[in-house]
DNA sequence: GAAGTCAGTGAACAGTCGTACTCTCAAAGC
DNA sequence: GCTTTGAGAGTACGACTGTTCACTGACTTC
């Protein structure tokens, strides 16, 4: 009934106390296995090409069966921008948090990227895909949660001595100039591949490197 | 033979020497309007989603006709992309050649992209969308122009007096930053709609005012 | 331990898809 | 004026799509 799931899972799940219900479990087991199946086949699709009956396919469980969790693939793809983005939410103040010198903190955090993108690709490539994809209620909620990585960086950068003097609306461009580029810098790494990695971490290091540039200068003159 | 076309263009056809050939004036017409067609499709999906009945439905046109011009859909991408981008190339020089005063510059390129975007937005949708879309020659193909974008405005930008002292590398990244803004700018007007034009204008100022300023330091200390 | 719930099954529905044929007939070339 | 060319028509093919329905049977609940 289960053709995706391994003896051992079964075993896992029996361990667990009654308190969990093994039902749901398997759903929240299956329903996961429908996300990862997706964002593997939006490797090289997007989304609004991206058939039901494909994912349950490549999952192992008939077409009907995808309803019981989704009401169709935009569902999916919205449930997709929130386990990716969502857990990024912590990442932001990791980055900016780092008080230290200036341009050793604009390096870490092209490396912090790096990182990222190079331990989960189909991640990024999905928001950086779908981010002005044509499935409207996709784009909507990667919006929604860049303007809310924005707003974090506001935040943090508003706290900072450098922001004195600084309006909210300032800062909140500015962020939002940091998030794109981070979204920008993670297509062009996946774009560019393990070879041409280094090229793209040197202009984005420039990139940054110009935009704090005009930060310190920004109250220069009225 | 030809249902959309009317008697009107057929008497212009007409009305051609001998040198052009009416019959490859009809062809050509024919893949204009499969182009048309595709791009007014493209404004609610994705290239990769894109059917070729689909088009050749709303051309009016059998299916089988399609092949005479296009290898599939993704050759069609492609050839959007060299017409909406293609036809762009001198407006570089027209933003920039302007050398007045800074900001009062900075304000009309941000004027003209605002602009040409709400005149014809399907061709700069479909940029947006395909930027980091599913069709790989599609993205290449862009990537490509862009890279020819980001090319000219290093030119341009190189041959003012601000830039002196300015390495190739450094001019090339500035740039690709402006082109990327210029993107992602058209694609924020997009999908901000008329009434929130105003505000994406102001922050999209305020953006390039920041870069601007970054750039006028940018030799400030080794 | 009996009754109820519900995740997943299997069959069937009416469409759509891309592509391969042959055929037509107006324009092009001699 | 004849032949050649080629853009598009028409038909057919097998495969795939999203969605519906009644169903099964393992888990849950009382």
């Amino acid at each position: 009934m289960y053709p995706f799931l391994d003896s051992e899972n079964g075993c896992l799940l029996n361990g667990m106390s009654h308190t969990t219900g093994i039902r749901q479990a398997q759903k929240l087991k299956t329903r996961q296995a429908l996300l990862d199946a997706a964002l593997e086949l939006l490797e090289h699709q997007s989304l609004s090409s991206l058939g039901l009956r494909e994912v349950t396919r490549a999952v192992g469980v008939t077409p009907t069966a995808f309803y019981r969790h989704f009401d169709g693939t935009a569902a999916l793809g919205v449930a997709l921008v929130e386990e990716t983005l969502g857990s990024l939410h912590g990442m932001i103040g990791a980055i900016l948090a780092d008080t230290g010198d200036s341009e050793e903190r604009l390096d870490r955090s092209v490396d912090l990227i790096t990182r990222h993108v190079t331990e989960q690709p189909a991640h990024f490539r999905f928001i950086a895909r779908e981010q002005h994809g044509g499935v409207g209620q996709v784009r909507a909620a990667i919006a929604a949660q860049l303007r809310g990585f924005a707003l974090e960086v506001a935040q943090v950068l508003g706290a900072e001595p450098e922001s004195a003097g600084w309006d909210r609306e300032d800062l909140l461009m500015l962020g939002g100039l940091y998030v794109d580029h981070m979204v920008l810098t993670a297509s062009a790494l996946l774009e560019a591949g393990p070879e041409g990695e280094q090229e793209v971490v040197r202009v984005a290091r420039r990139r940054l490197r110009l935009v704090t540039l005009g930060r310190a200068h920004w109250l220069d003159r009225p």
